[in-house]
DNA sequence: TTTTAAATAATAGTATTACTATCATAAATA
DNA sequence: TATTTATGATAGTAATACTATTATTTAAAA
């Protein structure tokens, strides 16, 4: 039953070889593999995800993981390169229409701060559980000793690619802006870290726990839109 | 020979008891735990850091350490916690006679954004190192699943009160400004963030890696200033 | 259809990590 | 001098982060 494989509209995410040794996305195992790290990453955090846990979860065993990752370090690169592919392409389609820069700024902003839906063209992957580990893993794929080497393989590619896009937006809103690469990297991360402080540490934020996402998108825009229109 | 015991003016950090098991300022091994784990986090980062590489570097046991730390999230979280008491400490001794709220913000953003000098009177604590420790490993205090017991333990209350001092000044140059304590944290944090990108993914910043924290304390100055200046 | 290759499952094993426990000894204090 | 207290030395356990081997199943090529 259900629709044959030549219908479906999966969207795909091309990701850097060099991540795994066997592409997860090329058997059950290798979606299992994605589906269920993203589940235990989210619920127990990164730090207590083993690949024996993980395996356990799947039904397989430690050295079937193995076989697709190296290690831990490069399944979250993966994951998270994997939802930063996703956004670019969400910020791309919802914006395709939008002429005017400062609009689409703005829309790029509420993408950024919003809890994504689960989109389900993408079947093994939940977006919206993907979104909660970006806030608080994120951080962990380049807060590394070997971020210069990891950065040498490309594997920040996909997030450099975004925070590209963001910054040719600010570009389009006021050429003259002096700082659009760090305003852009600044954005994407201060939607990650003001949501973990709204829910985690709310003394750090102005935020109410209820409606609590327009009020980071609200910040944000004026953050952003003050300095950029100055 | 040396200064006496009792001519020497030492800054004493007042640290939350629950952080550990016995207090390391007590004595000379406890001290020691403190400045080779500053030394070997900073060299090594955290996820490499064990406590028997400490012990090794010490000349003391595995056991030695544990009767001071529960583990190493605790001595984490403790010499984060030291550096953000010190640096209240700095920002109140070197901003107390300036009464201009908007040059007292500027001053706090520098103190921020720039590599310190080690404070002599300090002894066993290298701030510059714990500067880059912060840089690098400061977010990964509070991301994790514990947060919220660990922020029930009153942990992160240097941190807070540092944002609140921050959010404070934020309030004096502008009554009406409607985001004080999400602008404070994130001063903070993108002042770190923004230090690690220029070093390691210099593309997400505009900063050229010459000259460098003076270009971020100019582009924090412009982001700040222009929100709440507006 | 058979052969062959490739992927997976099952099992075992090692070095390191993250601890806990015990006992002897040295130093500080009463 | 007796006694508490901190440290040192040593051992041990469970979990983690892997690597290796062999058997079995599945899928692709001949």
């Amino acid at each position: 039953m259900g629709t044959p494989a030549f219908m479906k509209l999966e969207v795909q995410i091309k990701m850097n070889a060099s991540l795994y040794l066997r592409d997860p996305e090329q058997s059950e195992l290798g979606k299992n593999i994605i589906k269920f790290s993203i589940e235990l990453i989210h619920h127990n955090g990164f730090e207590a995800f083993t690949f024996k846990k993980l395996a356990e979860a799947i039904g397989t065993t430690e050295a079937g993981v193995y076989r697709y990752f190296e290690n831990k370090h490069k399944l979250l690169v993966y994951i998270i390169s994997w939802y930063w592919g996703w956004l670019e392409f969400q910020i791309g389609y919802q914006t395709k229409n939008v002429t005017n820069p400062i609009s689409k700024l703005k829309k790029v902003i509420t993408i950024l701060a919003t809890t994504v839906e689960d989109d389900i063209t993408t079947g093994h992957v939940d977006e919206s559980i993907l979104h909660q580990i970006l806030i608080s893993e994120g951080s962990k794929a380049f807060l590394t000793k070997q971020v210069g080497q990891d950065n040498k393989q490309h594997y920040f590619k996909p997030y450099k690619d975004l925070c590209n896009t963001v910054g040719d937006i600010i570009l389009e809103c006021n050429a003259k802006y002096k700082y659009p690469h760090s305003l852009a990297s600044t954005i994407v991360e201060v939607a990650h870290l003001q949501n973990f402080f709204m829910h985690n540490l709310p003394s750090l934020t102005d935020f109410s726990k209820s409606n609590n996402e327009d009020q980071i998108i609200a910040f944000l825009n004026d953050l952003v839109f003050s300095s950029i229109e100055k």
